[in-house]
DNA sequence: GTCCTTGTTCAAAATTCATTGGACAATTGA
DNA sequence: TCAATTGTCCAATGAATTTTGAACAAGGAC
């Protein structure tokens, strides 16, 4: 079962804008910012954040909006930002976002947490 | 009578971005990044837009994320960009938003609007 | 098969946001 | 002073968003 995503030239500037504007996604997009951009995090990573189910829900709204893409592997989910989607869609936006996103509290806690974990 | 002003280091990602993540805001956005940038515009120029009483809850929301100046002019109140303000917090990010904004239709019919208006 | 993990779905509740209308304040101009 | 212009304030409504919990589905490990 794959997920809807819009195509890149159907991502349009207000639905990035009201996706990002919410300070649990802008938190989850820090994460995946300062992760390896190709593997993403599975949702459950993200649980530093708030509950589960909300957490469905924040990730539908980044995906529809065309911010992140979800790939379904086995019962996760992997989370990846559209990267050159946005760059190409909105030339510098994402790096700007990013740069500020990465550096908020909640983002450092999340990683943190997750760190420990693996250690 | 002046309306208070987040200072420009007061200024976060997460309230910019909540105050541009909609319709109505976007487009006064993209009608003020059309115009010349020192004279800004006065409310009631974009009565095209919604009430007037709606602008005013908008443009609050604007002023108070610290996206525009708002300045008391007699009975009218003159909206400018905080470019300057806004390019130091986060840089290249008004650019963006704007280059996409300013070709919202809202914002081309408020605008030829204005222009009969003055014709 | 049976558990465990991961995440979804659904309906409900809570919260926040946007919009409206009426009354009013301040300034300008006649 | 009187009227017109411009915008604010307030309370109420409507709408959209966010959050929660319980039940469920799908896949992996054993």
């Amino acid at each position: 079962m794959t997920l809807p995503h819009p195509d890149t030239d159907q991502i349009t500037l207000p639905n990035v804008l009201a996706a990002l504007g919410d300070d649990t996604r802008l938190a989850i997009i820090g994460c995946l910012a300062r992760t390896d951009p190709l593997e993403g995090l599975v949702c459950g990573q993200f649980c530093g954040l708030t509950s589960k189910t909300n957490l469905t829900y924040h990730v539908a709204k980044l995906r529809e909006a065309g911010v992140v893409k979800v790939r379904p592997e086995g019962t996760k989910r992997r989370v990846t930002l559209r990267r050159e989607d946005l760059d190409r869609r909105f030339p510098g936006f994402l790096d700007t976002v990013i740069a500020t996103a990465v550096e908020l509290p909640q983002v450092e806690a999340t990683l943190r947490q997750l760190h420990e974990e693996t250690a």
